[in-house]
DNA sequence: GTAAGTGCAAAGGTTTTGCATGATC
DNA sequence: GATCATGCAAAACCTTTGCACTTAC
């Protein structure tokens, strides 16, 4: 996701570019990974830009409608949201410290003609997560 | 999940059994989906069992921190719960009409030695859920 | 100027907590 | 009878909605 390039299309779309808006795309072009609304508002806030969590809410509906995030449920109530142009990919979570990293193999795909097949159920989308302790985490433990 | 040998281990461990947990132990052991507090509430009640919600929401975090049941994340902003004794499975969504169905194919654990190599992430456990559109939902649309 | 975005206050829904009462062993 | 489970009321938390005001184009 390039800021430039989604701010022109939006644009062409007619779509209007506030400031909140802008800083939005920037958000989720220049990190890849998934954001709640929380942590938005404070990302937004360290940057000097004070919104309420009203906006960010109506923004990221209306930036998941346009398509450009898409909705990540990881094992929180929170709804986390990333790019929509990020390649399929699926997320480590790590239970010690809640840093999330992404993997790009994706051998799923392959199970969706056998699952049509078996059960006459069409798959539209899947999510995948891993759960466990990254490096950092296990390090520390091990030094403690 | 068998409803005796299970009351049968949580006496053993010395644990309480009362209406509400028995009800909550049989219902899990006779139906191995996932089952949210307000399915719960609503299940047990047609059972003629009337139960305040915050007692399910805190029986089912003793069964889970017990082990007997596992939380299950789907695409909803409500934690469901389901048998912990179940085999390693994952779950078809259906997005028209919500209702829930197992796969229990799973090649996920193969990526595990891949991940840890590459990432040094230790994967403890991992979802995968599918989401689509079932069988009956399809036929629906069809005859519309 | 019109349409759309924003903030504030209020409300909706899920989940948690405190406290007094009741059940289990 | 001591410990744990329950119900009720209240609160915390995430998210949505209504309305008046402001901004973008």
């Amino acid at each position: 996701m390039n800021t430039h390039l989604t701010l022109a299309h939006m644009q062409d779309k007619g779509l209007r570019i506030t400031k909140v808006r802008r800083a939005l795309i920037q958000l989720f072009s220049e990190h890849s990974i998934p954001y709640t609304a929380n942590q938005i508002e404070k990302k937004l806030f360290a940057i000097g830009i004070l919104v309420n969590k009203t906006t960010i809410y109506r923004e990221l509906q209306f930036l998941s409608q346009n398509g450009y995030i898409t909705e990540v449920y990881l094992h929180s109530n929170e709804i986390s949201y990333e790019s929509a142009e990020l390649k399929h990919h699926h997320h480590l979570v790590c239970e010690s410290c809640g840093n999330v990293d992404d993997v790009i193999n994706c051998l799923v795909s392959e199970l969706n003609r056998e699952i049509y097949q078996k059960k006459k159920f069409k798959i539209r989308t899947h999510t995948l997560e891993f759960y466990g302790t990254c490096a950092k985490c296990a390090h520390i433990k091990h030094i403690k």
